[in-house]
DNA sequence: CGTAAGATGAAG
DNA sequence: TTCATCTTACGG
């Protein structure tokens, strides 16, 4: 496992969307360290009316403005947080958003994180796999490129997988960019797409 | 399936 | 102040 570098996240957001797809998050937590493997991800643009950037830097989501290679956790609906990973330049708010990982490691302390009856729904949408890892909202603004970091993004060897690219889904601005991204790999830890879409257009 | 949980920023 | 939101869990 090697950790991604800065020059993995300076790049064009969708093309860095496309491409953690398949890559790992470990996240070290007090008890132990967790794994997951990324399956679904969406990118979210300067110029993007459903991005938190769209109005510009505010105090909530400076973090998209800064460097590539820093997280953006953002708390919403009251009560969950979503971790992005910034990219591009400084001072462009562009983000990619994880939405769904496959646990690969740790998956004991992620049950204990996850009280959910099902296997499945452990880290299959973005506010689960950020409660199945710990993460919240001292996570916002950190640099993930540093090793010591309690957050970080690796890569291990290469799969071939196929890149499935969708509409976004949860939100109604700009829901009609094909800007969500999932890999077809497992299987099994991946979101019901057609019940989901279904939902959304209601 | 419908809805509550309730922080945040933008608009009024 | 009011409204909509990058969502989830739970009850019918």
């Amino acid at each position: 496992m090697k950790i991604l570098q800065k020059s993995f996240f300076r790049e064009p957001t969708i093309e860095v969307a496309k491409k953690l797809l398949g890559k790992f998050i470990v996240s070290k937590t007090p008890k132990g360290v967790i794994v997951g493997k990324i399956v679904e991800t969406e990118a979210y643009l300067q110029n993007d009316p459903a991005s938190h950037s769209f109005c510009g830097k505010t105090n909530r989501n400076s973090p998209m403005f800064d460097s590539a290679g820093t997280s953006y956790v953002y708390f919403t609906y009251g009560m969950y947080y979503c971790f992005n990973v910034v990219t591009n330049k400084k001072n462009i708010g562009e983000a990619v958003l994880i939405r769904a990982i496959e646990p690969i490691r740790g998956i004991e302390l992620i049950k204990k994180n996850r009280k959910v009856p099902k296997n499945k729904d452990l880290t299959n949408g973005p506010a689960k796999l950020t409660l199945a890892l710990g993460i919240n909202k001292n996570f916002n603004g950190i640099n993930l490129l540093d090793e010591k970091s309690p957050l970080k993004l690796m890569k291990d060897k290469v799969e071939n997988f196929e890149i499935i690219e969708t509409k976004r889904i949860g939100i109604s601005k700009g829901c009609k960019m094909p800007y969500r991204f999932y890999a077809k790999i497992s299987g099994k830890h991946q979101r019901d797409c057609t019940a989901v879409e279904a939902h959304n257009s209601h």
